[in-house]
DNA sequence: AGCACGCCGACT
DNA sequence: GTCGGCGTGCTC
């Protein structure tokens, strides 16, 4: 049999496979797909993984090249978890091996071995005496071997300072020939006895409902779409499917938003459960990371729980995927690989043939519409637990009322009489610092970003200009720049502002505001939140931050400063944003006994869909803008794909894109494709970014497949582009927003 | 991406 | 004289 050409995906933006000879000495039956190799690669060595094997090669033979060194005995990436990724490379027309970059974990693609925590364990050799004379002068090595005689099984690496066991001193005694050292492997993590440490809560009729409909469909693949309104009882779902899964001897997957949303998950998994689970969030360590993700591959966690890249976590025994918040963004990636992982958590169910569960209280309009034509199975859950009762809505017209840090004088009402009531108010507000334009009173001068169109924020209590873009900042001037008058006036309100107004407002009570900038110091959130628990009457003002996953039952009252952002943006999801987070932050509220009130601020108070969400609820909210977003044929009745890029010379930017809009309309005339538009190039709607100039080029399908059948070919053709190395560029398939 | 090569401006 | 800016080419 001739030896195979072995085509490996290497770690390099380079979207094709690179040919290699097989290392030698290592036999032919080894080298099988999913096993990493080391390999030459120009003038360095990378590790590659191995997809498939050839007879042939195109590369002429004086360019093929020997791998050095096979890494794995034996397939490190389940067949599986090597089909999800070349989907979605392929998908997001994005390099497999990059891919792979993105998907496992650092170590592993830095060429660790693919093995369970090892540990160095510390003995007495057999010989050693503790009278050796070679230790006559050396009172510390005489020591540790002492304190090591009193350990006959040994001393794990970890434990030597516990023991004041100095690494220098067993050293020279290892050198001396007195100690040995053992590796030794973690043992795989039994579990034994029953699943449940917890009994299971009692489920309504609803809740009853979406078990059994997700449980019929445990035999393949089935997605479902669990729109729970908040306090409804999702997570109990959640807890008895999984139950389920871990019955049939299977693993579930659960994806979180990327959020601090962890701990408080794992706590309730931890609770209800005797199960082995596995937490993979941004702060985890590499070495924990790889031992999760072995861990998960070898059927020894039973429950994976994390955020966006855990969905590429391998599962030996994969039963069921639960993505929470389906609607959040944070699933989507922003850079790189921008693929969404709640999207191809359904293609991965697809996949392995289990079932998929989407939850959401205000699901996307994606979801919605895919429930709508029969792909998803909707399931409801109407009805809040306990006595709980939904919160009234109120819309607010502010137009040509006097705005005091953003606070219009009948909120200011509303809001004295829920302090006197000895309630909680949150005010919302999503825009940090003081202000966010600083003008000249005198000469009209404002402060901009020097290296973005934008303009500055100030933050006062830092007496700094930040830019929210780029993260540049400079001192607050104390006069103009321009005119060097002294009336430099703050236009408009942030959290900083609307916290500093409603202090003097409301002197008696205490002001607590949640934003980045407040919770940036480790522990200051926690703090907060505790004050805020112990229900005494007080005054929230926060950004989005406070609408995920805190409960604040005393608060009763919660107040949009401005809901007219998500109205006439030019960003065409910023309604259905806007409705997710009010609902959310309305959902934070009036979870006890008494009913909660949502104030709205805003100059467009009859705004169709502002008046739908408001008196109808979230769902008939999202039906009048599936209908909107119908007849101007965005998505979801639409695809799109945008390719961005970026120079440091104006206009730069622009012509390439307008190279890649011609080879794009080439394409299309020789694939004959119609029912696909280019809209483009045009300027960012930020033009200038961190000094950078931008331009993009929207892509628009009606249909999936003529867009992905176009987009291979032109990524080809972008690849020959000249220009592509002074321009930055990258395509986003199913970008979720415009900028 | 990473790395090397090659060609023009302002420094010890 | 050369240190270093970034444009260009290549990676099996």
């Amino acid at each position: 049999m001739p030896t195979p050409i072995l085509r490996l995906a290497l770690p390099s933006p380079l979207r094709r496979l690179f040919d290699y000879h097989a290392p030698p000495g290592v036999p032919t039956a080894r080298l099988r797909p999913g096993v990493r190799l080391r390999v030459p690669f120009g003038r360095r060595e990378v590790v590659g993984v191995l997809v498939e094997l050839s007879e042939h090669s195109e590369v002429p033979p004086d360019k093929l090249k020997a791998a050095l060194e096979l890494l794995d005995p034996c397939p490190l990436l389940l067949p599986s978890l090597l089909r999800l990724c070349r989907w979605t490379a392929h998908y997001y027309q994005h390099s497999l091996g990059d891919t792979f970059g993105w998907a496992l974990p650092a170590l592993l693609r830095q060429g660790e071995p693919a093995e369970r925590c090892q540990e160095r364990w510390w003995h007495l050799a057999t010989d050693a005496r503790p009278d050796d004379p070679r230790l006559a002068r050396a009172p510390r090595q005489r020591e540790a071997l002492q304190t090591l005689a009193q350990h006959p099984h040994g001393v794990p690496q970890a434990l030597l300072g516990k023991l004041r066991l100095n690494k220098a001193s067993l050293d020279l005694l290892l050198a001396k020939g007195l100690l040995r050292t053992e590796i030794r492997h973690h043992a795989p993590r039994e579990r034994h006895g029953s699943w449940l440490l917890q009994a299971e809560l009692p489920l309504n009729d609803e809740q009853r409902e979406a078990v059994e409909a997700v449980r019929a469909g445990f035999g393949g693949f089935n997605a479902f779409l669990l729109a729970g309104v908040t306090g409804s009882g999702k997570t109990e779902v959640y807890l008895q499917l999984i139950h389920q899964v871990l019955e049939a001897g299977r693993q579930a997957l659960v994806l979180i938003p990327e959020i601090n949303l962890g701990p408080q998950t794992l706590e309730r998994f931890t609770r209800r459960f005797n199960a082995r689970v596995a937490l993979l969030h941004s702060g985890i360590g590499d070495r924990e990371r790889l031992d999760a993700w072995l861990a998960a591959r070898d059927g020894e966690a039973d429950i994976v729980i994390g955020t966006r890249s855990a969905l590429f976590t391998p599962l030996k025994h994969p039963g069921l995927i639960i993505v929470d918040e389906e609607h959040d963004a944070s699933y989507k990636q922003q850079e790189g690989l921008r693929y969404h992982a709640r999207d191809l958590a359904v293609v991965r169910a697809r996949q392995e043939e289990i079932p998929v569960l989407l939850g959401s209280a205000t699901p996307s309009l994606e979801s919605l519409h895919n429930a709508h034509a029969g792909r998803y199975a909707l399931l409801r859950l109407r009805q809040r637990a306990g006595q709980a009762r939904p919160p009234r809505f109120l819309r607010l017209d502010v137009k040509s009322r006097s705005l005091d840090a953003g606070i219009s004088p009948p909120l200011q009402q509303a809001i004295a009489r829920t302090l006197a009531a000895g309630q909680q108010v949150l005010v919302f507000l999503n825009r940090r610092g003081f202000a966010p334009t600083l003008l000249c009173h005198d000469c009209g001068w404002i402060a901009l970003c020097p290296r973005c169109d934008a303009r500055m924020t100030l933050h006062q209590r830092q007496r700094e200009l930040r830019c929210h873009h780029c993260g540049h900042s400079e001192r607050q001037p104390t006069a103009c720049p321009q005119c060097a008058q002294v009336d430099l006036r703050p236009v408009g309100a942030g959290t900083e502002r609307a916290e500093e107004r409603l202090a003097t407002l409301f002197p008696d009570h205490p002001v607590l505001r949640i934003d980045r900038d407040s919770t940036a110091r480790k522990e200051s959130l926690s703090r907060l939140l505790a004050t805020i628990h112990r229900g005494e009457p007080c005054l929230l003002v926060g950004t989005q931050m406070i609408a995920k996953g805190h409960h604040f039952p005393r608060v009763t009252l919660v107040a949009i400063l401005d809901a007219d952002g998500g109205l006439f943006s030019a960003d065409f999801r910023a309604s259905e944003r806007m409705a997710q987070l009010i609902v959310q932050v309305a959902g934070r509220a009036g979870r006890a006994e008494e009913p909660g009130t949502v104030i709205i601020q805003t100059h467009l108070a009859d705004h169709p869909l502002l008046v739908q969400l408001a008196e109808q609820g979230y769902f008939a909210f999202a039906e009048q803008a599936l209908a909107e977003r119908r007849a101007a044929g965005l998505p979801p009745f639409a695809h799109l794909a945008l390719l961005r890029a970026e120079a440091h010379r104006p206009g730069q930017a622009e012509d390439f894109l307008e190279q890649a809009a011609d080879e794009a309309r080439q394409l299309l005339a020789t694939l004959q494709l119609s029912s696909l538009e280019l809209l483009g190039p045009v300027p960012a709607p930020m033009e200038r970014r961190a000094g950078r100039h931008r331009a993009q080029l929207l892509l628009q399908a009606f249909g999936r497949a003529p867009l992905h059948r176009l987009l291979g070919p032109w990524l080809v053709a972008l690849e020959r582009l000249p220009g592509t190395r002074t321009v930055r560029w990258s395509l986003d398939v199913d970008p979720i927003d415009l900028y």
